[in-house]
DNA sequence: AACTGTCTGTTGATTATCCAACACCGTGTT
DNA sequence: AACACGGTGTTGGATAATCAACAGACAGTT
């Protein structure tokens, strides 16, 4: 951890221009995004933008780190308990897809660059496994039902249904 | 016009300084409010805010001025057009105050200090009574007309119901 | 009365952002 | 080919905001 003592103007034009890319990502294709547009959604000087990153392609990759360390930190916080069922931890995790399914949706989405969602379906995948005894991770079976969900969690994902989802959340577990 | 050359960073101090007072003044009393506070809510140093403002007053002040200017400003160009009639510029000024119930809820609610709703007050009636020829002048009927109205509306805001009435505005025109 | 904690108003040194300007490049126009 | 246009990446000086520190005022505790 190399403790950045983050000055708050630092603070405040980093995430400004984080979100800008993202909502430009929402209406065009990341390549179509130019610095002057961020920066003039940002309110944001375009040397300033310089002062921080080198280019929109690297703004973009520390979004998605971000996200990645998020969710990361968020699943490992209920790896602690001990032997939870596939059912609950199938819970966590789309419980965290839907929190921050703005991003996710959107990342996702940016077809061509895949790499962030393999990256995510990783993170899941050792998140589901972790907590498998030796002997059920013999049979290959746990794999084969991580993968499964995963898979489906993040194609709903993409497509924005997971907010409706979340909604319905309650019913079906009565 | 001293015409303020105004720097993006005053720009976002001033404006995110008057966002948090405001906040802040929907759920505490003025008095009750400190700068620190205020620059909490803000995440501005507060050495910054003595840079720009004396103190909160002052900064609610500032806050008050610019409503009665930008009224002033938005009510003036419905000015232009010749004898309108008395509900063309009614539904004028409601809706003023319909885009604005937010601040201006708030504003004329912080009981004690009325000086803002007289100013309010004191736009308005100029605005309705401006367009009145001599002669409806020298019957003093308009003047009361007005201050009925103008009563009526600030009344109905501060209790916050005005957001229903501009739903319902449209029925009413039928 | 001494003590504690909190807000105040101010200061000086440091750092971040702004702005305006520049040369460069690629694309499209005439 | 010459040209205008718009985005790029970089610079230097001006300006604004930060942070840390200070002494003073005040209210509540012990």
């Amino acid at each position: 951890m190399t403790s950045e003592k983050l000055d708050r103007r630092k603070k405040y034009t980093r995430m400004v221009l984080k979100d800008s890319l993202l909502k430009l990502l929402k209406q065009k294709t990341f390549s179509s995004i130019t610095v002057k547009e961020i920066c003039e959604l940002a309110d944001i000087n375009r040397s300033t933008f310089y002062a921080h990153y080198q280019d929109p392609f690297q703004l973009l990759e520390t979004i998605e780190d971000e996200i990645i360390a998020d969710m990361r930190k968020y699943l490992h916080t209920y790896n602690l308990q001990e032997k939870e069922d596939a059912l609950r931890m199938t819970e966590k995790l789309i419980q965290y897809f839907s929190a921050k399914h703005e991003e996710l949706q959107i990342l996702l989405n940016k077809s061509g660059e895949l790499s962030f969602e393999r990256k995510v379906r990783h993170v899941a995948e050792q998140f589901m496994m972790n907590k498998m005894t030796s002997e059920e991770k013999n049979t290959h079976l746990p794999e084969y039902v991580s993968k499964f969900i995963i898979s489906g969690s993040i194609e709903v994902l993409k497509i924005g249904y997971l907010r409706d989802v979340r909604n319905h959340q309650k019913k079906w577990r009565s």
